[in-house]
DNA sequence: CAAAATTTGTGAATAAAATCACGTTTTCAA
DNA sequence: TTGAAAACGTGATTTTATTCACAAATTTTG
């Protein structure tokens, strides 16, 4: 098993080869991906060692190639389709996010429980509560993003687990709790995010990023 | 010096605190904090311990005292100001973020090239790009929120420098460069988020949240 | 074509982070 | 007031992550 943060390294890594391919470089080395991303080549040519990408000696890696296989271990070969609970600022942001576009992550819907966010001609509807778990088993979506009030995310969470929802990110400020242990839930608090960078400008000190 | 991750579990325990507080605890023990935020009791007084965090051995932490330690330690003893560049979604959702009222954070403006966002009677106003660095240095602000498309982060950036501000978090998914190494940037891009969560559905592992 | 230059791939070494485990302190109850 | 139970604080240990360093492979050059 591997790390977080080494998968998000990875993400990073296709993002800066996306990059370099648009600039028309054809073929790319640890070291330009360690420049692009912040790390050491060193640790760029161990992460892509751990998920059998190789490249040549001497050539670097063919970039098409690349991100073929960063794709795949990404997930990114084939498209996931998410709904967004919650369709506020946050949730309206991830709706109409630029930098899905081009990728094959596509949010299909929203759920609100305010009638004056409903809207089924979008090109991303958006629905009452009560269609939810209809909606994820008809369209077959694996993914939620829970962007409710604190006090309102565990019952989301709760009725995306019903549903049959396989992730969740939470922008919630709460630990969700669930004895499912085959739903995997990643949480994004920006308050605390925003301490984090506070702490590390009050200390004047910046870390790795 | 302290990593990024361990500061992010102090924001954690603040929050877990703040949680127990509003429940009318007095103290409480590190392994309620441990389960609240998903970590182990040892490690969350080794973090307190690293802090010259201490508690009543038998006795716990007397919450108020905690939180006031904790606050002292993530900045949040006196007020941090924030503008926003880039006020589509992302940056309004930033704006009106609940999770900053009872804090300490503040959005005290934005700023937008689009002459349909300014604001100048709002709560949080929203001016021209080019009042940006006036109004900085008059208001003092220390920190940035970059939430414009990636080929105008750069660019951004470099206002925001020059304006002076201390800490940036950045939404656009690119790598911001500068030789001023007194500026801290943290960066968090939502589409590595989701694949990071795609990347552990995928292979049915649930890491450290 | 041979030699030189360059870059990968990966075990070994180092560094960093987390957990363990137990002595010390505090609380509570009889 | 004393003894038992509970919880902290932290040095020692273990685990995980990163970096080092160099052989092997490839490309380029003369």
């Amino acid at each position: 098993m591997s790390s977080r943060s080494r998968i998000l390294r990875l993400s990073r890594y296709k993002n800066a080869a996306l990059r370099l391919k648009s600039l028309n470089f054809l073929k790319v080395f640890s070291d330009n991906l360690a420049d692009a991303t912040g790390v050491t080549a060193s640790q760029v040519r161990k992460d892509f060692s751990l998920f059998g990408i190789s490249g040549n000696r001497r050539g670097g890696y063919q970039i098409d190639e690349l991100l073929t296989q960063l794709n795949k271990v990404l997930g990114k070969d084939k498209l996931q389709k998410f709904i967004v609970v919650g369709v506020g600022n946050m949730g309206r942001g991830m709706i109409n996010y630029p930098g899905f576009i081009k990728s094959e992550i596509k949010i299909v819907a929203g759920f609100d429980i305010d009638p004056s966010k409903y809207n089924r001609k979008a090109d991303a509807p958006v629905f009452p509560m009560d269609e939810l778990t209809a909606f994820v088993k008809t369209n077959e979506v694996e993914f939620g993003i829970i962007a409710v009030p604190d006090f309102a995310a565990q019952e989301v969470f709760e009725r995306l687990i019903q549903a049959g929802i396989k992730g969740v990110l939470n922008f919630a400020p709460i630990r969700l709790k669930s004895d499912n242990t085959d739903i995997v839930v990643h949480n994004l608090n920006l308050e605390t995010e925003i301490e984090n960078l506070i702490y590390f400008v009050n200390t004047k000190v910046n870390p790795a990023e």
